[in-house]
DNA sequence: AATACGGGGAA
DNA sequence: TTCCCAGTATT
């Protein structure tokens, strides 16, 4: 029985901010509190790896430095700088982002959640990061790791039914310490990426692990506590990754070619799309035009690219 | 609630 | 090969 529920608060608290204080990895945008900046690394980690965003978080930056610069880019050069991210949409979605921040709020990044909320690209996530990284604002919000680690830690075994992002956003704000919501939120998500992981999370050297129910179930469920908090089979994420099904030739990888071949033209080239269609595959007839057709419509209502009489181009 | 949306690295 | 990743928008 706990006798202090407040006492065992503020040690857990204690517990992770040294932790982290010990063991933080030294991350570009966790040097900076520039709302712009904050805003650039928060959209390119969207489903994208820490290290495959550093270097293209520094090349971004050093080619648009401030919001406004950003904002009178061509789209084009934009959409070329985002190459090696994946989900280019985001790429267009964060120009027109710093488009209507520089025409509707003063060229200045929003500071509330539910203004940021409103921003094409930017989810109840976003809203919440920007809001705490760049304004140090203590408010809560779930991305992987935190989702993960507030799960195991105040929920228990990933075999239990999977709680609600409500109940879970819940259970972030009653750990969260008052006045330290930038520190608490990184920490939180530190220890998602670096002890407590998906699979095989390392218990052994985890701070909070005295706290921890998904640990506690562990122990009780087996007395070799080694992956009992994990489920034998994935709980999420089955729906896509049909198996048998590669990327390759998908749809969805057609997509990226087109944008891939675009990206590489000189500056302001139209491609018929026969020609594009060639470049994309060798085996191109008339027979592939409708579904070219069709792929490069989506794009185009993406914004991704311009069709014109002539063919195809990126948006200037 | 389900899907589409990239692409690279790790298990 | 499959799973995963500092999610969002649409249906």
């Amino acid at each position: 029985m706990i006798i202090d529920r407040n006492l065992m608060l503020a040690a857990l608290r204690s517990a992770l901010l040294e932790w982290f204080a010990g063991n933080a990895r030294d991350l570009p945008w966790r040097r900076t509190r520039d709302p712009y900046a904050i805003m650039v690394a928060e959209i390119m980690l969207q489903q994208t790896q820490v290290d495959r965003v550093i270097p293209k978080y520094h090349a971004f930056l050093a080619t648009f430095p401030t919001l406004k610069a950003l904002a009178s880019a061509p789209t084009a050069e934009v959409i070329r700088l985002w190459a090696g991210l994946g989900y280019n949409r985001r790429a267009v979605n964060l120009q027109r982002a710093a488009q209507i921040i520089v025409e509707q709020y003063g060229g200045k990044v929003p500071d509330s959640v539910a203004v940021l909320r409103t921003l094409p690209g930017i989810g109840p996530y976003t809203a919440g990061a920007i809001a705490c990284f760049a304004f140090e604002q203590d408010v809560v919000f779930l991305d992987t790791n935190i989702r993960r680690v507030v799960r195991r830690l105040c929920v228990g075994s990933d075999l239990l039914p999977t709680p609600s992002d409500a109940v879970l956003l819940v259970h972030a704000e009653t750990l969260l310490p008052v006045g330290q919501g930038w520190m608490w939120n990184q920490a939180i998500m530190e220890l998602g990426a670096l002890i407590c992981t998906t699979s095989n999370p390392a218990c052994w050297r985890c701070p909070l692990r005295q706290y921890c129910r998904a640990y506690a179930d562990a122990i009780v469920a087996d007395g070799d506590l080694v992956n009992t908090m994990m489920s034998p089979v994935p709980l999420k994420r089955v729906a896509e990754s049909r198996s048998g099904e590669t990327f390759v030739g998908s749809r969805r990888w057609y997509r990226g070619r087109i944008i891939a071949v675009l990206r590489d033209l000189p500056v302001g080239d139209v491609l018929p799309l026969a020609e594009l269609g060639q470049r994309l595959r060798p085996d191109f007839t008339a027979d592939h035009e409708d579904w070219l057709q069709g792929l490069v419509t989506d794009l185009a209502r993406d914004g991704l690219l311009i069709i014109t009489d002539q063919g195809v181009r990126l948006p200037e």
